[in-house]
DNA sequence: GCTAACGTTGCACACGTATGCAAGAGGTGG
DNA sequence: CCACCTCTTGCATACGTGTGCAACGTTAGC
């Protein structure tokens, strides 16, 4: 008893003297596709069974050389889109049989000080969804052989990563800009999220060229990084100035909900009638009835298996770089005409 | 250069062999507290940092038996509540040098077939939300003598854990009762969440006995199972009954918002004039400017340093269960008079 | 009945690090 | 100058599993 309570764990050598094998037949029984006598296997199984013997996936994967970890770095995790992402990503990583090692940065630039201590988890792989990521990060992850992919952001060229993915931005505002445009709206006007991002630059520009395609343009232009606060600032700007815009666009549902507010509570303005307002992400208190909020669905759940599969695609073999845009879906509620 | 490219990781034999020492004194560099001159220190990191080499935990952990990992266990994703409490374990967790293994189950049964799986990643302890446990499951890690701690949730009296961790649920809800009490509410109804959590045992029963110090007592009682669709229900039925309630308390925001959004919307009551409302969880939705409402917040994210700490606490030393209580905080909104 | 082929098994080593132990270096006190 | 102690270092082994290789037994084919 002295022994046995000082053993945590079962070890394949008393499986195998159970079963009366050794230790080798006891991996082998464990592997799929190992060469092993069916009989052998089941006795095998249920001598383990009986002592409640599982295999050490540590162990393994000093061998392996495959922890079967995929580490999952998030910057920003207040905007609850991100958390979202995570958790979606989360349950297909555990749903082809890996586990999801989740880093959260604090700040944007933190990203940077995380991946290296994850590498020295052995994860297989790493999904990134942050606005920010150094080349020196990258390199480091190239000299290494573990394959990054970029999450709702798109690689730049310097950028050595195995893949991005994400929505297909330009296409997705360019639908909040055909919708502004043939409900007769004249004054439009962007609020952006972070400038410095992928996805703010991407919904700007896919704005403004599907306006320009109705001989419109942007009739104010703010900034709200991708927050309520943000994005409050930025509506009483916008709204404050001389001349109105009758229509904005969020880069983010968190700022439009801002701006529905400001809109209603501080400018008494009736929505859609006085101001149509739309964001993205279709995020969940948009849905709530007191806001309907008019929003951009990016098609979350996909994103996340898409990102898994291509950074699985890239583990074994030397997948070339793999880029992807999902396309968007207008989610028409109430605050747009 | 062949042979290079094979390689993946630089191993402190390579590091010991440019800086002219054993691997054992490599080793030894990397740990703190070992006996090692501080002269060869200097050299192995600065040969480490040269060739870029970082300890591999897996193989580290193969020896300490300590893995670092600790597993994050939570069901029922779709509640709000419990993804920031992920986020705030994750953030909690690595900062104090671990790392966490999230794993997320889809149906609020699945939580135990999760464990054992996590089980084999050698995970040091594990943090539980979830509101069913079984015992089977509990009986497994006692055997593995790996800790675990219960979040928001108070162990039964069979289960075998370290300890549990949760918002003083009863104090709290006793808070919402004073406040509708001394606000001359006399109709006061509670709407559960799902009926088999503590919860939301705990915050029908401190209601009650809230309410009860006032002479009052419920009239009217219903559950939602914590989400929205289960709420609006509940306030139908609630709101639609012959003698209304003037005060309803939800054991979350998720099901307050929608209580709001049915007495308004579809009963026309002005709140808070005609019908006070509180929630419980201080979501962020509930901060909106169109619902502004009534809560109880739970400390989240001491909740979740509580939790980190008391686990550290079981890990080396054989501690005795701890059981602990968070202070609720009532937060006043517009909801209330 | 003999040989070749095949499926199965065990041996031995590998994975990369931590650490007890003993030996060596260096210093101190008598 | 010697004995003793402290600090530092390397050697060897352990952690628990995967897997190439060779040996074994069995069967099929002729």
């Amino acid at each position: 008893m002295t022994d046995a309570s000082k053993r945590r764990w079962v070890t394949s050598l008393e499986v195998a003297q159970l079963a009366g094998v050794s230790r080798s037949a006891v991996s082998r029984s464990f592997t799929p596709g190992a060469s092993i006598a069916e009989e052998t296997r089941w006795r095998v199984l249920e001598a383990a069974e009986q002592l409640g013997y599982r295999p050490n996936a540590i162990a393994r994967s000093l061998n392996t050389r495959r922890s079967g970890l995929i580490g999952v770095v998030v910057a920003d995790v207040g905007n609850p889109f991100y958390a979202r992402l995570v958790e979606a990503l989360a349950i297909e990583i555990q749903a082809r049989g890996r586990a999801p090692l989740v880093f959260v940065a604090k700040e944007a630039g933190a990203t940077d000080a995380l991946l290296p201590e994850l590498l020295s988890f052995q994860v297989d792989g790493v999904l990134v969804a942050s606005a920010t990521l150094s080349l020196r990060v990258t390199q480091l992850y190239t000299a290494a052989r573990t394959p990054i992919v970029l999450l709702d952001r798109m690689a730049d060229d310097g950028e050595d990563v195995s893949g991005d993915i994400s929505a297909d931005n330009v296409a997705g505002a360019a639908m909040v800009a055909e919708l502004f445009a043939t409900t007769g709206r004249r004054r439009p006007a962007f609020i952006a999220g972070l400038e410095n991002t992928s996805t703010s630059r991407d919904r700007a520009a896919g704005f403004v060229a599907g306006l320009a395609r109705h001989g419109l343009s942007l009739a104010g232009r703010d900034a709200g990084q991708y927050n309520y606060a943000g994005g409050q600032a930025a509506a009483r700007r916008l709204l404050g100035a001389r001349e109105r815009p009758d229509a904005i666009f969020c880069a983010n549902d968190e700022m439009a909900l801002a701006v529905l507010d400001v809109a209603r509570g501080e400018f008494g303005l009736s929505v859609p009638e006085g101001l149509s307002v739309a964001g993205f992400d279709n995020a969940a208190p948009g849905a709530l009835a007191a806001y309907n909020l008019t929003t951009v669905d990016q098609g979350l759940e996909r994103m996340a298996s898409e990102a898994v599969g291509m950074l699985e695609g890239a583990l074994d073999a030397s997948h070339p770089p793999g880029r992807l845009r999902l396309p968007c879906r207008l989610v028409g509620r109430a605050t747009t005409l």
